[in-house]
DNA sequence: CTTGACCTTGCCGCTGGCGGCAGGGTTGCA
DNA sequence: TGCAACCCTGCCGCCAGCGGCAAGGTCAAG
């Protein structure tokens, strides 16, 4: 079993050590300790991390992350996607496609404003 | 000349006083003071802070805002809508646009993975 | 022995737009 | 007279995901 430290696994996952201990403070990760006090992981950590960058990537938040925690490692266990797992991310799908309509709603009204400006002065409102 | 204190204000804007207080703070809108030390607001003010409510739902920023200050009035001199006042809203609207389109990207992962999920278990990254 | 790279915990800062509270003063009205 | 509604300033809190720093411990190379 080859252990890495944090700094190495940070490199390892394009990622910071901070980036890292936050992560297990948030209970996403968990770590070993070597006999002077450092944060080792095994080779699994890396491909953990990887997953949770991708679903931060993809707008879940820390908390939603948790959701996964069954799954986060991927090949082994785990079994199906875990039911709350889904439903958690759907909720968070929903959530992302209310934010996005949100901010396509006041950019069309930007865009309007400046078509109206560009024939007048800006008349947002009135 | 009716004078307004900052409750009505807020009420005829539909916001709160303490968003008032933090829009003169940071330079967006400004007030006389009774001799009681009350902020007074003429009744021009509630146009103006609706343009400047408007322009945040639009996606500006406060500092963003600013720059729309000779404009906010809407109907004295102020004058074309400033060049400056463009070129700022240009650059918003292409930063919305960008997080827009981040924002998309990400959601179209999660629904990918999602997708996947519901014929396997949850393979993110591998 | 010393340097320097790495690690530890812990805490404050940042962005944005306020909310909320403390601790006061000022009105209008019964 | 007293209350309730309004106003003031000033400061901390919040959300999220860390960044950055302080103040120290650890270890290998030179």
């Amino acid at each position: 079993m080859a252990w890495v430290r944090i700094g190495e696994l940070a490199r390892a996952t394009g990622t910071t050590a901070r980036a890292l201990r936050h992560y297990e403070q948030a209970g996403l990760i968990c770590s070993q300790r070597a006999p002077n006090g450092y944060r080792i992981y095994d080779e699994r950590a890396v491909a953990r991390v990887r997953n949770i960058r991708y679903l931060l990537a993809a707008g879940l938040t820390l908390d939603d992350v948790r959701v996964f925690l069954p799954c986060l490692d991927g090949d082994v266990a785990a079994g199906p996607p875990s039911d709350k797992g889904l439903r958690v991310a759907l909720e968070r799908l929903a959530v992302l496609n209310e934010r996005i309509a949100y901010q396509t709603e006041a950019r069309d009204r930007l865009e309007a404003a400046l078509r109206q400006a560009t024939g007048g002065r800006i008349r947002p409102v009135a």
